[in-house]
DNA sequence: TTGATTTATATCTTTGAGAGTATAAAATAT
DNA sequence: ATATTTTATACTCTCAAAGATATAAATCAA
């Protein structure tokens, strides 16, 4: 269902939680497309020295893509907004 | 409207759309998350190497978010697939 | 067309990524 | 509980990103 992704925590939770729901491990995941599985751990930690190159090659990995959209300013129900 | 996004390149291209929507120049973006104009050239001219770190405050600039999706296979009409 | 703004390139420096390899730590299975 | 698999760390090496700064090239406006 893919939350907000705005960081690369929540990216590397998001790549995580895909590759689980496959049931893939980082070690197959790299080698399908030739990236060290310490590699892949970094991502799924967060690092954001990471590379768009590495990220785009997980994704292909993962038959996934991306979408860039607007932020979605989280509603607060007590104020009131209606949507 | 954001079309598939798989590579630096699509990349690139989907976040130089988003800013001219928004009527901001590489310069502008930049200084408003302190990132060099040419570090968001070269961004937008699909540079693997780019870093997530730097991609995340150019979405930040931009008031973006991302979202991951399963890869939609292009439908073939030739084919007689029925969505 | 000219002048100004915006974008692309270039150089030098510093810093860290990822490959390759190894191993520790954690999680899963038997 | 123990063996096995998976994930996290560590180290060296090579290579390029981004900062800082400058300038060329392309785009836009008067």
């Amino acid at each position: 269902m893919s939350l907000k992704i705005v960081s690369p925590e929540s990216l590397g939770q998001a790549l995580r939680a895909e590759r689980k729901k496959k049931g893939l491990t980082q070690k197959s995941v790299g080698t399908s497309v030739g990236i060290e599985q310490h590699t892949i751990s970094k991502i799924e930690n967060g690092n954001p020295g990471a590379e768009l190159g590495t990220l785009f090659r997980v994704l292909a990995a993962l038959d996934l893509e991306l979408v860039v959209l607007p932020r979605i300013k989280p509603m607060d129900k007590s104020k009131g907004d209606v949507w």
